[in-house]
DNA sequence: TTATCTATGTGCGGTAGCGAACATACTGCG
DNA sequence: CGCAGTATGTTCGCTACCGCACATAGATAA
């Protein structure tokens, strides 16, 4: 008999109940995800959900001509493959590993055949799944209203939430499709950051000098989700 | 006793199988939805969901500083009032009615305690639900890489699937709040639609003469949004 | 009819972000 | 060490959209 995998790094596996979790536990299986690994391409039938714990996970939209934006960020706090238990089987959204670490998987039908008994686990999966829709509507506005720094300040700041220490490994060009924009925007953003002393890079490294500094620059779409998750998921949330 | 109501207007409530639209359908309450009507404010607690028929509400973000941006519509294909069985009370949007028209009430307990059975009516506003995020998300994602025009397009389509006939009441300022842009950007735009003979509008009042013409001139996200709805709710888009 | 309101049209300077082309500089590999 | 390859910095003209101010014209009511 193995040992029973630690929850605690995944905020929703660990506010899962006891009996739940003794159901459950078996199925999960540890995974590294690496940078810019593909969990889920746009429109295929997912196998699988993925609870991140040192990773993150981007949802993102590519468009025809081949442009990018990400709609919603996926780390310990949550799962990655709502649309499983929603009821399609795919989305039109990609799942790229924007952080690598480590997570676990789960096979999907375990997690459906779990969802399906409407316990507690569903209500649990269900507020995380309404927080998510927060984000996205929120990703919505933000893209219409905001400029371009506080959109980074505001995902770094996500990242940040999401990860353990100040460091982000993550190049610019990266961080320009995440946020749907010019690679040359995101230079010029990152050097006022830099030059305000609140973050400093080097070559694919971001180091986070000052949060509250960010928390100042960015708009309020940040302050706006991170109080709705609290309120969501208490248990989840409080560490 | 009083007849049940018709329920052929409302694509969700049609789709309900007899045996659940017996527990349901005699609470429901046929209401009128008057143009620019609140059916919920940001953070309020939600009391009741809507079925609109023959109107169309939408869900849209106020920021603090009074710019806004619509996130989704619904009309006489879904319902309004999701997060109550998602399991928030609340969210931080609106819900506008955007063109005056019918629909039905119910108080958000009964529904709740329906959702809870964990029958069919749930998988089927969970699919709904679903619908509802991929439009979210494709409104992040047009939001930050398409023009005026084809968003307007594109709203234009969306109004048009929720309502019979061609026409629409909706001044270019109450438009342009939605797509949150200037309401001198609309006026443009609208001119240029006129001027290629696809709409005709006078105060107020918009008809489209030329579908097919918006559908070539919109973007992507409509056809992607459309898809995703007929996949998700085969038997509530069929007519 | 006249006064008034609301909806739409127009013009102007300003700016954020785009696309493209290119310069620099760090880094790892042979 | 030297040579890619990759990440970042810089410049330039361009366009879509903004904010503002104001003109016009259909609608409504006394």
């Amino acid at each position: 008999m193995t040992t029973a995998p630690d929850r605690s790094l995944n905020h929703l596996l660990a506010a899962v109940p006891t009996a739940e979790w003794k159901r459950l536990s078996k199925h999960l299986e540890p995974v590294d995800l690496s940078l810019a690994q593909v969990l889920y391409e746009s429109g295929s039938t997912m196998t699988h959900m993925y609870f991140p714990t040192t990773s993150i996970v981007s949802l993102l939209y590519v468009m025809e001509n081949g442009s990018s934006a990400e709609i919603a960020v996926v780390g310990n706090e949550g799962l990655v493959g709502v649309s499983l238990f929603m009821g399609g089987e795919s989305t039109p959204s990609r799942a790229v590993v924007q952080s690598a670490g480590k997570g676990f998987k789960i096979e999907a039908q375990i997690m459906k055949d779990e969802f399906n008994k409407a316990g507690p686990v569903m209500h649990l999966l269900l507020r995380y799944t309404q927080a998510l829709i927060t984000q996205m509507a929120q990703t919505a506005v933000c893209n219409r209203h905001h400029s371009l720094d506080q959109q980074l300040c505001r995902w770094l700041l996500l990242s940040l939430d999401r990860l353990q220490g100040t460091d982000l490994v993550m190049t610019q060009e990266l961080i320009s499709n995440m946020l749907g924009v010019r690679r040359e925007g995101v230079t010029e953003a990152a050097m006022q950051l830099q030059a305000a002393g609140i973050i400093r890079y080097t070559r694919g490294k971001i180091s986070v000098l000052d949060r509250p500094g960010l928390e100042r620059r960015t708009c309020e779409c940040y302050a706006v989700v991170k109080k709705e998750y609290d309120r969501l998921l208490p248990a989840a949330t409080a560490t």
